[in-house]
DNA sequence: CCGGGGTTCGTTATCGATAAAATCGACGCT
DNA sequence: AGCGTCGATTTTATCGATAACGAACCCCGG
């Protein structure tokens, strides 16, 4: 018991605990790692030799032996736009749920980041990527090859090769102006429509809108989709200004995500108009935003919580089985309408 | 120039590459490191090497090696708050510029938890912690022996022995609360109130809260300080409303955060209540929220970019600087008030 | 009383990188 | 020609953990 070493110092390693124990280091690995055969001597020993030095695994000399490092990338455009927000929260929770930690990384919708992620500089950090892109196109998906494992979130691609979960983008969508329809709107804008060129949100949300016009007869008008800009308020702000000022008519507005939808209300509330009296709203997302606006705003609830939970349960089971287990997974989360005061008044 | 492995496989290692050019392992390592002294015949065949393998470095190898991981954690609540959301942006963006990477941690106000944090069971994978405790005290700090710098971030301790960048909370708070009276409210009810526990966000803002009063000459009354819950919306909207079946007659909310303050709006609009004709209200930390609230929601804005930079910088300072580069430093954050409609009208 | 089998523990090898020390040549100078 | 010097590379050691293997010791039966 040669209780050397002073405290701040340098952290101690295994092969200090055994020295301090008198035993060898490895047996100091057996008893961390629960091995069962050790004698209750030895064991004692152990014990408080790993108390004095107040000894703490070094993880990244094990991550290096065992070559994993039990961390997934959790990689989104940006921690600024509450839906990612609240998918991270979602997803630090379930992946700790099965031993799993996330490494949060945000990409800007740029999409050289999008693509750094998945060329592996990062390399060995983590086991895999959950990824939800949004700048990089499916061929730039495809062109890439990639050497772990990858779930993708948030879209609904086919035949990307990849485990995916995906949010009913359309059926939400179609769900959603449905509501409207039901209300007896007929002039339904829709915000953050895009080219097709993405992974596309925008495009399965729009798809999602024509076909809820469609199926009630009621005729496209170009000039109420709205679109150019990003994916935040401002944006939703600036489409409806531009809207409201063109003099096209119109009685609803679907925006793409609740950050569009609420600020679509804001440019609404501001120009005079009634919410949902004159105009009724509905986003998509369901974030804690809606659920405080004034007034309070409709959304599709996507299933966040499962959608995190899947795509946690998905990687978990690439990393645990051998190789590939099995061919790509596609999951859809369960999504619901929640009408609040934006549409109902 | 034996073009072996396959691609998919285990990624390639220095020794592979060496073995590919021809060379040892150390001259390949040497050119990754971008030393000098290297024959350009022998750096092209390296070159190659590296491009045919499709190389990528093993960080986890290089980080036991260096015993150093380039990483810090964040430690917040929850990145369902917006703030912290916001705030752990701004310090990725930040960590970015000085060639730090960010693990955020998220502690859920647990206080197990933030201990977990600072226990260093995590020990080596990250170099340091940007620490934003809510729920251990300062006691329960200043008790741990801890071997990594740290950085506390958001309140206002003295003396805890850590850098320590502050936001202005008591000014912040006198400011917003001097505004509401420059504005000729009177019965001025404050919003999120705690015993004085913690670490204290709550009990410097509400000191800013009765300085500005008593600069004001007028009368602290208890009925107006409204508490018990957490710092979300929820909490809001049940303070205030409370307050209002109370029968407690008042003409401004202080909430001590955005999401206190804009569930009080939402309380008091629902309640009839206009605002600010009936009710001024004021909020802190001037998230995304408050811009697109309706009305929009005046808020003290507390320098998170500049918080997120000098925080960054001073744990910086700290991995470079040989052990202890100096004592304790502290810093706080300019802050201003940005007054709109909830206030203003 | 000796040998087989099981427990307990120690020795050596390994993960993939970087650092320090050693080697090998070519060159210049006396 | 002999020798020191410098530059380019290789060899060996190291970070701290886990895995594979082997040695010492015990118990027990024949």
């Amino acid at each position: 018991m040669t209780s050397s070493r002073r405290s701040a110092e340098k952290p101690a390693t295994i092969y200090d605990v055994a020295r301090e124990a008198g035993v060898s280091h490895q047996t100091v690995s057996r008893f961390l790692l629960g091995y069962q055969g050790i004698r209750p001597a030895t064991r004692r020993k152990v014990e408080e030799a790993l108390e004095t030095l107040d000894y703490r695994t070094n993880i990244t000399a094990r991550n290096l032996r065992n070559g994993r490092t039990g961390m997934v990338s959790l990689a989104i455009p940006s921690l600024n736009q509450p839906y990612f927000a609240e998918l991270a929260q979602s997803v630090i929770h379930a992946a700790r749920e099965v031993g799993l930690t996330v490494f949060v990384e945000t990409m800007e919708n740029d999409k050289e980041r999008e693509l750094a992620v998945l060329s592996g500089t990062r390399g060995n950090l983590v086991d895999g990527v959950l990824f939800a892109p949004t700048a990089m196109s499916v061929d730039d998906l495809s062109r890439l090859k990639i050497g772990f494992p990858i779930v993708l979130l948030g879209d609904r691609i086919f035949d990307s090769g990849f485990d995916h979960v995906a949010m009913a983008n359309s059926e939400g969508a179609r769900a959603a102006v449905e509501h409207l329809i039901g209300l007896g709107r007929r002039r339904i804008a829709v915000v953050g429509v895009e080219p097709p060129r993405n992974l596309g949100a925008a495009h399965l949300r729009f798809t999602g809108y024509r076909d809820a016009l469609d199926a009630a007869g009621i005729e496209f008008d170009e000039r109420l989709a709205l679109g150019g800009g990003g994916w935040i308020k401002d944006d939703g702000v600036h489409a409806i200004e531009r809207l409201i000022a063109s003099g096209t008519p119109f009685d609803a507005v679907f925006g793409f995500n609740d950050a569009l939808a609420l600020g679509a209300l804001r440019g609404l509330l501001r120009a005079g108009l009634r919410v949902p009296d004159d105009v009724a709203v509905v986003g998509f997302d369901d974030t804690q935003d809606a659920l405080y606006s004034t007034p309070t705003l409709t959304s599709v609830a996507p299933g966040r919580e499962e959608i995190a939970r899947i795509a946690v349960g998905l990687m978990d089971r690439r990393l645990k089985g051998q190789s590939s287990a099995g061919g790509p997974q596609e999951f859809q989360a369960d999504f619901h309408l929640v009408a609040r005061e934006s549409s109902l008044g």
